[in-house]
DNA sequence: ATGCCTTCGGTTTTT
DNA sequence: CCGAAGGCAT
């Protein structure tokens, strides 16, 4: 990275190699497109360039163009990209073209070189050049002080949410001045701003800004010292912008500034792929390129160099019910046209996990490889069900960002606890629990020692060696009070360990040893993610282990687990999110859980409609383009019911898809509604109200009962005589379900619960 | 047995 | 915005 002190002007010594004279070769390998995208270097250019049509190449190409070619000496180049990872990689590549490192060029992150630029001036805002960039967990601490001494309610406006506000003004390059009063009485009662100022003013008097600033500050800066912004006019001559559909305002403004004087700005992006509008990203920016800069040239790159002429025609199948992009078609190069994309329809989450994971391993028989699949998910709570499978099947995979489940420190807090319940001399899980939550017998204190010393020379476990000192005078009454506290413990879970569920055991357990509120305590201290998130893997744990029948099970299989997974650098299956996935490229790709409510995402579609809608399809264009010679869709017909509370079943751990329970019941005139403590469903679609029952869990959860004409539903594999028993159909307003009985062209069809909405018709369908 | 009202929780993540 | 579930009244 560059060093954000160095501002010196070296970029007018002309320490570069003579221009080279005609194209050099690696402009000849180019194909026409990405030759024109490179050689274009007069004016405003924005380069389409679709999923695996080289769009690295051709930006690594061009800066290495300008650079031999002396149109522009390295300090005269700004190069912008989203991450530090891209950051570099353009730097490695341009190096390896050039044949030499390049030195004293603006290439960096928004975040990194908007810093540069801040730190260079930073007495126009009010800080010096050494300011703090602070992170999110202190934006959260600040602001939260902020709001208490403005009396704001908490729970009211929590400040995640008012920080979110606040960021997302800035991403849109509006200082609290600039925000507009209707807008700014839309939130926390009209309070905001003012939060929103006193929070800036907070962070100027610490010397600090936070990563939005760090755009908004330069954006000031230009505008009050209208000669410095000129300075960096005259400077860069070339400003090159990576993932361009990805910029939000503040960086979009920031951008057209810079380029201002010599005008040669090259965005290269795809509108298809724009998938972070969530925290700020404007399609709009790429959208609207010709309009902010008069006479550019918009090159198309729309050769595939990646996948099968089925996976494209799937994406932009799919991508083509968007309204709002440029539009391109992307171009199959691949002569393999063999394998159709492949939509699976399975009735559950579990029985979705079973089919992926049986189709790896035929997969792998055929001789393809674990680090050429990959499983690419909405959200990472769908991580869990495949996870699982892979391990009951013994295949090695990874998680992508997050750590496996059961390698989380909390939840091998929680197996040591039941490994010491189940095997009292398990010494080295009871020395990990033993001062978790606090009992005066951490990693360093006395207490821990002389339990440690006294097991060792007595050859005997921890465990004995407690239960000895506890009855001398070895320990400090403190520590010898809480020791032998917890040793009475772990004698009554062990007594009860046979008598009890295995999942209401470790809910004791987890109780009664004072860690679940140790961790709850840690979770409201500290707002960041990883804690928030050990609460819920710790009762995703409990409710997970219904499944199990004895303690001892449940630790045979983790440790069956844990052996899986210490087979080090073997190939491995990839499951991440889609989000996480952008970028990269597996052979093999399965995009399960395509059911609506799931993908597309509900809350996102509530929130915000359409263009929701439009960013759910570019992430599943993203997902399906990700694969060189197949993309596997599943869905689950029946809905699945993921923790929306933590404590429910989720649906993967349910061992036997339950029959269908039907409840024909319900004669006209039958009152319908909502029903003691639990809610009596009915049917809303029908002419006959149908009621069903819509209480306790999901297993339980009956279907409804309705006869449809066979000429108003959709099989999700045609069969070729017509509709059989068991066939899984599809219905615009019912949703999914299965067919019982077929009488003629009249089809008696159990639906899964409640009445689904067709956002499945505008989405898979449409494939 | 029936119904109204309230509360709670719910995706994606880099800098 | 919506669904699940709890409280409480009748």
């Amino acid at each position: 990275m560059n060093d954000p002190f160095d501002f010196s002007d070296d970029y007018l010594e002309p320490a570069q190699p003579a221009p080279v004279q005609g194209p050099p070769s690696y402009v000849e390998t180019l194909n026409p497109e990405q030759r024109m995208a490179v050689e274009e270097t007069d004016g405003p250019v924005l380069v389409l360039a679709g999923a695996g049509t080289g769009k690295t190449r051709v930006l690594t190409t061009r800066l290495a163009y300008i650079m031999d070619h002396g149109l522009a000496y390295a300090g005269e180049i700004m190069a912008v990209t989203f991450t530090n990872k891209a950051a570099a990689e353009m730097k490695e590549r341009v190096a390896a073209l050039l044949g030499r490192p390049v030195e004293g060029w603006w290439l960096g992150t928004f975040h990194a070189l908007a810093a540069r630029m801040v730190r260079a001036h930073a007495e126009v805002v009010g800080l010096t050049s050494n300011f703090t960039i602070i992170d999110t967990d202190d934006q959260i601490r600040l602001l939260k002080q902020i709001m208490e001494a403005e009396f704001i309610d908490e729970k009211k406006n929590p400040a995640r949410n008012l920080m979110g506000v606040i960021q997302r003004w800035k991403d849109r390059g509006l200082t609290p001045e600039k925000v507009s009063p209707g807008e700014g009485a839309a939130y926390a009662d009209g309070a905001a701003v003012r939060i929103y100022k006193i929070y800036q003013e907070r962070l100027r008097l610490n010397n600090a800004c936070d990563f939005g600033d760090l755009l908004l500050h330069v954006l000031t800066i230009f505008a009050e010292q209208p000669q410095i912004l000129e300075q960096y006019q005259r400077r860069f001559r070339y400003v090159l912008v990576d993932e361009y559909q990805d910029t939000n305002v503040s960086q979009y403004l920031w951008l057209r500034l810079l380029a201002k004087q010599h005008r040669n700005i090259c965005c290269v992006g795809d509108d298809d792929q724009s998938i972070y509008s969530w925290r700020g990203a404007e399609v709009a920016n790429i959208l609207k390129f010709e309009k902010d800069f008069p006479g550019a040239k918009v090159i198309r790159l729309e050769r595939n160099y990646r996948s099968t002429a089925h996976i494209l025609g799937a994406a932009s199948g799919l991508i083509s019910y968007n309204e709002d992009r440029l539009g391109k078609t992307l171009q199959p190069q691949s002569k393999d046209d063999a394998i159709k994309v492949r939509v699976e329809s399975l009735w559950d989450g579990e029985s979705e996990a079973r089919f992926v994971g049986d189709e790896i391993e035929a997969l792998q028989a055929k001789g393809e490889s674990l680090n050429e699949m990959a499983i690419l998910v909405r959200a990472g709570f769908q991580t869990r069900e495949f996870e699982e499978r892979m391990i009951t099947l013994g295949l090695p995979y990874k998680v992508v960002g997050g750590l496996r489940f059961y390698e989380r420190e909390e939840i091998r807090d929680a197996i040591a606890y039941l490994r010491v319940v189940n095997q009292p001399n398990d010494s080295l899980a009871l020395e990990r629990i033993i001062n978790k939550p606090s009992r005066g017998f951490g990693p360093k204190t006395k207490g821990l020692q002389t339990l440690l010393e006294y097991a060792r020379k007595s050859q005997i476990s921890l465990y004995s060696a407690a239960m000895t000192l506890v009855d001398t005078d070895e320990l400090s009454p403190k520590a010898r009070t809480s020791l032998r506290d917890l040793l009475a413990q772990f004698e009554l879970w062990r007594s009860l360990k046979d008598g009890l569920d295995v999942d209401d055991l470790v809910g004791q357990i987890l109780d009664e040893s004072g860690y679940m509120d140790w961790r709850i305590a840690e979770t409201k201290k500290q707002k960041d993610m990883k804690a928030q998130g050990r609460v819920d893997n710790l009762k995703e744990l409990v409710s997970g282990l219904k499944e199990f029948e004895s303690l001892n099970e449940f630790l045979e299989h983790v440790s069956l687990v844990m052996e899986v997974q210490d087979r080090a650098d073997d190939a491995k299956v990839t499951i991440m999110t889609l989000h996480a996935a952008k970028g990269l490229e597996f052979d093999n790709v399965f995009l399960p859980g395509w059911e609506e409510g799931t993908f597309p995402n509900q809350r996102a579609l509530d929130e915000s409609g359409n263009s929701a809608l439009e960013e759910e399809r570019r992430l599943g264009y993203v997902g399906i383009t990700r694969a060189r010679k197949r993309s596997i869709i599943s869905y689950a017909l029946r809905r699945r019911v993921f923790g929306q509370y933590n404590d429910m079943l989720p649906s993967r751990f349910v061992s036997e898809l339950p029959e269908p329970h039907i409840e024909t019941g319900g004669e006209t005139g039958t009152p319908s509604g909502d029903y003691g403590g639990g809610n009596y469903g009915y049917s809303k679609f029908g002419d006959n109200p149908q009621r069903f029952t819509y209480r306790g869990k999901s297993e339980n959860r009956p279907q409804k009962l309705v006869t449809i004409d066979a000429f108003d539903v959709t099989v999700s594999e045609a069969p070729d005589g017509g509709f059989r028993k068991g066939d899984h159909v599809r219905h615009g307003k019912f949703g999914s379900g299965v067919v019982l009985n077929v009488d003629g062209n009249k089809l008696d069809i159990a639906f899964a619960s409640g009445g689904r909405k067709k956002v499945i018709d505008s989405f898979v369908e449409k494939i």
